[in-house]
RNA sequence: GCGGGAGUAGCUCAGUUGGCUAGAGCAUCAGCCUUCCAAGCUGAGGGUCGCGGGUUCGAGUCUCGUCUCCCGCUCCA
């Protein structure tokens, strides 16, 4: 099976069980959007439990957030976001490839210069001059170029009922005003009501630094946890729900001593290694990036990416940087707000006083949820061929997903619809639900066809209500991925359960 | 956004040089049957062929536009 057979089995695996649907299909479609099913979203939350179980619950020196989506404009003035997310971009009218203009080669403006027409396919070598701009296109050295446009990568919209553009419309009613006032003008308009969708989530950590600090009485090294989603207006999007402009994010800053950044980094890079590759069958799927140097954010002194081989080659899953103070210190500098850490177990290194103060220094591990779905789906999903009853060949689909990542952990299921069995077993399902395990009652087709869809929606146990069960009070417990039953007595199902999920 | 490929039932697909009421398998639903790994029988529902124009006596088929998906560029978690 190739790549893209993969990835296209995947789609449509996830559409037909319920995972994944895409956005307003009815309507065609929108660009990019894709609505988790009944399946899905088990799955989504199960992954988000994990993450908030290991970072959050199980650890003394993590606390969470759940900060809201919009925020004071300076935020994103502060953090770089309202600059930094508008890059001008060019089109090479040559060979159809778009730049941005910051990052072409640089010539002289009027600098007579030769390219081939016709792009990368070759063709007529013709002559030309170098524009104003003071740079060719980077793929074909071309100086036939549109004009640098402006692309902002944040959501915009305004806060507020009254919409700006209707005062604005009454202020120059019958004025005079050139293209230039015009936008000048409607521009201000826009920016006086205006907010942003936020592109991370990283930044709520950052701006309620103080306030979680001390209602906690958190003492450095501590983190900060969040989940949510996070928008973006990409130039491109592309491969399922790998890149999407509405995404779910799994962040967590973790504030420490300046010094000590490099420890804690080396901490949480393996620290979250080795979470992606619990959960994973293929452990050797995910590897660890470092950026090079030239690679690096502005923000950062050093980064790693953790990796999964996707169906199309390695790409990113999670990416966990070292920000140095320089989230504390922009914001701090914008508001006017002292954000920093007494450190009253340390001395003054100056005065050799005790206690310290200074701005801490951040370790960012950011992961996507919405790729870790996707990820952990690539990974479960597995086919094997085999025979039927009937001892034709044919091939069993199963999601090997982890058992507490899975959106059922338990189908329960009648042999027959006879003899009693369905209202044993729905007694038995109801048992389930009581004690918090989310399981399926299914009734419907043959048993073998049964084990076959949860085999493929990935529901690691099965139990079976037949014959015996009726006489002894005993069940049989099926293994997804080996297909083998064990006996157990229903009295007992939900503790055994819980047992496997516990090692799993 | 640019270049390439694609879009017919929930899924996978067939549909001839433009020509009968658009089909198949699987899935779904109902009934019968009762059998532990995608069983059988009977029946049913489900499509304005992505959407919108155009050419034509006639368009799933030709043409234009548009939307969406996949591949590449670009960007990012």
């Amino acid at each position: 099976m190739n790549a893209s057979d993969l990835l296209n089995r995947l789609v449509s695996l996830t559409k037909r069980r319920g995972f994944i649907f895409q956005s307003s299909e009815i309507y065609g479609g929108l660009k990019s959007a894709y609505d988790y099913g009944p399946l899905g979203v088990e799955l989504k939350r199960n992954i988000a439990a994990e993450w908030w179980r290991t970072i959050v619950h199980e650890r003394e020196d993590v606390v969470g957030i759940d900060a809201s989506i919009m925020m004071h404009p300076r935020v994103w003035k502060a953090s770089g976001h309202l600059a930094g997310f508008s890059d001008p971009l060019v089109d090479c009218h040559n060979c159809k490839e778009r730049f941005r203009a910051d990052k072409a080669p640089k010539l002289q403006p009027g600098h007579e210069i030769m390219w081939i027409k016709g792009g990368k396919s070759g063709g007529e070598k013709i002559k030309g001059i170098v524009g104003d701009g003071g740079y060719v296109c980077p793929h074909c050295g071309s100086s036939d170029l549109s004009a640098e446009r402006q692309f902002n990568l944040m959501f915009r919209t305004s806060i507020g009922p009254v919409d700006p553009v209707e005062g604005l419309l009454d202020e120059i009613h019958g004025k005079e005003l050139s293209r230039t006032e015009l936008k000048e003008k409607l521009d201000e308009a826009i920016r006086s009501t205006a907010i942003y969708l936020r592109p991370e989530t990283a930044q709520a950590m950052f701006v309620q630094f103080m306030n979680v600090q001390q209602t906690m009485s958190m003492k450095i090294p501590f983190g900060i946890a969040q989940q949510g989603k996070s928008f973006r207006n990409e130039v491109t999007t592309e491969k399922f729900i790998f890149r999407t402009c509405e995404f779910e994010q799994m962040e967590m800053e973790y504030f420490c001593e300046p010094g000590t950044q490099g420890e804690w980094l080396s901490y949480w890079t393996e620290n979250r290694m080795r979470w992606w590759q619990r959960y994973a069958n293929n452990k050797d799927a995910f590897r660890l990036r470092q950026h090079e140097q030239d690679e690096l954010a502005h923000y950062a002194d050093n980064c790693y990416d953790i990796e999964f081989h996707y169906p199309w080659g390695w790409d990113e899953l999670e990416g966990i940087a070292s920000r140095t103070d320089y989230d504390l210190g922009k914001h701090s500098e914008e508001s006017g707000v002292k954000l920093s850490y007494f450190d009253q177990q340390k001395s003054d290194p100056a005065t050799g006083k005790p206690g310290v103060r200074y701005t801490p220094y951040v370790i960012e591990p950011a992961a996507g949820l919405t790729r870790a779905c996707l990820a952990y789906l690539c990974d479960a999903y597995s086919e094997e061929e085999g025979v039927d009853a009937e001892g034709e060949n044919k091939t069993r689909v199963l999601l090997k997903l982890n058992p507490r990542l899975a959106p059922y952990k338990v189908a329960v299921l009648p042999l027959m619809k006879k003899e009693g069995m369905p209202d044993v077993a729905r007694k038995i399902a109801t048992d389930f639900y009581k004690a918090g395990i989310n399981s399926s009652f299914d009734e419907v087709q043959s048993i073998g066809k049964r084990y076959a869809r949860h085999d493929e929606i990935g529901t690691p146990y099965c139990l079976t209500i037949d014959h015996q069960t009726l006489q002894d009070n005993t069940v049989t417990i099926r293994d997804r991925d080996t297909t083998k039953q064990d006996r157990i007595s229903v009295d007992g199902a939900i503790e055994v359960v819980r047992q496997r999920l516990a090692h799993s």
